[in-house]
DNA sequence: AACTCGGGGCA
DNA sequence: TGCCCAGAGTT
């Protein structure tokens, strides 16, 4: 396996991208780069990356923000519970460490939000403690080279690839090691279209010489999507809109909403219009009549949401949301909404984006 | 062990 | 459309 190393290597090297959080050893700016890029893309993630330690430079500033303010910041980059542990361990290592990020693997593996591979890619990269990292990427490598046959979701396989990963690692630089296989996975050996032409591991490569790239890695499940219809109330008058937050174990928990009924099945226009829910905006001959918006799919990993929003547009708003928050359609922006929600209030609230 | 958490990009 | 992405927590 010398000869994958040292390739490897060299291939490193000469193609790695330019990316912030490789020009440094900060460990709190490795620890925000590493939560912000868990199941995200490096494109999609960078300029959250580079707003996030414009916003809190370092875990005491972060230890501090405001819940609803952190969550403004993930907006729209999904796995908010990734913000929510975020905060929470600032703020642990902000009191409980005086600010200084631990640099073992098993205590920094202890903080929220912080699994097997993070902690490995703290402490290696940060640290350079002898630790595999195991993410998307390596399974793909590895499972390719080594025609691994392994399935990557179930215990048994991860617990393969970890073994493997740490037999190959080089102790001698365990940060480079490990960024030089994830983002060897990332750009030349990819999910689709691998660029087996330009590899320099070609000839050594199971996958390749046994047809199997398309094939490897193997997964035992696959996914299946519900639907769900939501139907959100928009209750305004000329200043001001009920909005909600989020809460229980469900999808953009600690998110804000309109006031919210959800089917199972598809809602009739009558009956959407007769809701008990649509009582609660109180709608008198002085209001004008429900508007019901087009369609909006969002398609997500484990569901699909299809969602219409019914906007009441009041003289003069009653005080009948008793556990809905009242704000003035001004400050709309300031509020964390999915992306879904997000869109139809760019589309319908006139005024300054962020 | 199986589910669930988002959103975007790609063929 | 289905799959994947610098995975982790809950049940």
């Amino acid at each position: 396996m010398e000869y994958f190393k040292e390739a490897l290597y060299q291939w490193y090297h000469c193609h790695k991208r330019d990316l912030p959080w490789r020009s440094t050893r900060d460990p709190y700016l490795i620890w925000v780069s590493e939560i912000i890029l868990q199941q995200t893309r490096v494109d999609q993630g960078l300029p959250y990356y580079e707003r996030f330690i414009r916003q809190f430079p370092d875990v005491h500033v972060l230890s501090q923000a405001s819940d609803d303010h952190l969550m403004k910041q993930w907006e729209g980059l999904g796995y908010y519970s990734r913000a929510r542990h975020l905060h929470a361990t600032a703020k642990i290592i902000s009191e409980r460490y005086q600010g200084k990020f631990p640099s073992d693997y098993a205590t920094v593996r202890s903080l929220k939000g912080i699994g097997d591979y993070t902690a490995a890619a703290i402490v290696s990269i940060a640290f350079g403690a002898p630790c595999a990292v195991v993410d998307g990427n390596v399974y793909r490598v590895l499972s390719r080279f080594l025609g691994i046959k392994d399935p990557i979701d179930t215990p048994g396989g991860k617990k393969r690839f970890q073994q493997v990963a740490e037999e190959l690692l080089d102790r001698n630089n365990p940060g480079m090691h490990n960024q030089a296989l994830m983002e060897f996975g990332a750009l030349c050996c990819t999910p689709r279209n691998p660029g087996c032409q330009t590899c320099p591991l070609v000839s050594g490569c199971y996958a390749f010489q046994h047809k199997l790239k398309e094939t490897l890695p193997v997964k035992s499940k696959r996914i299946q999507r519900k639907i769900r219809y939501f139907y959100f109330l928009v209750a305004e008058d000329k200043e001001q809109v009920i909005i909600e937050k989020r809460t229980g174990s469900d999808i953009w928990k600690h998110l804000y909403q309109f006031p919210l009924l959800e089917q199972d099945y598809p809602a009739d226009e009558q009956l959407l219009l007769s809701m008990p829910f649509l009582n609660r905006s109180t709608v008198n001959h002085e209001d004008t009549l429900p508007e019901i918006s087009r369609e909006y799919i969002h398609q997500l990993t484990h569901q699909e949401i299809r969602a219409r929003f019914i906007r009441v547009k009041h003289r003069r708003l009653a005080d009948n949301f008793p556990d809905g928050i009242r704000i003035n359609k001004a400050e709309i922006h300031t509020f964390a909404f999915p992306v879904l929600i997000r869109n139809y209030i760019q589309k319908n609230f006139p005024g300054e984006h962020r």
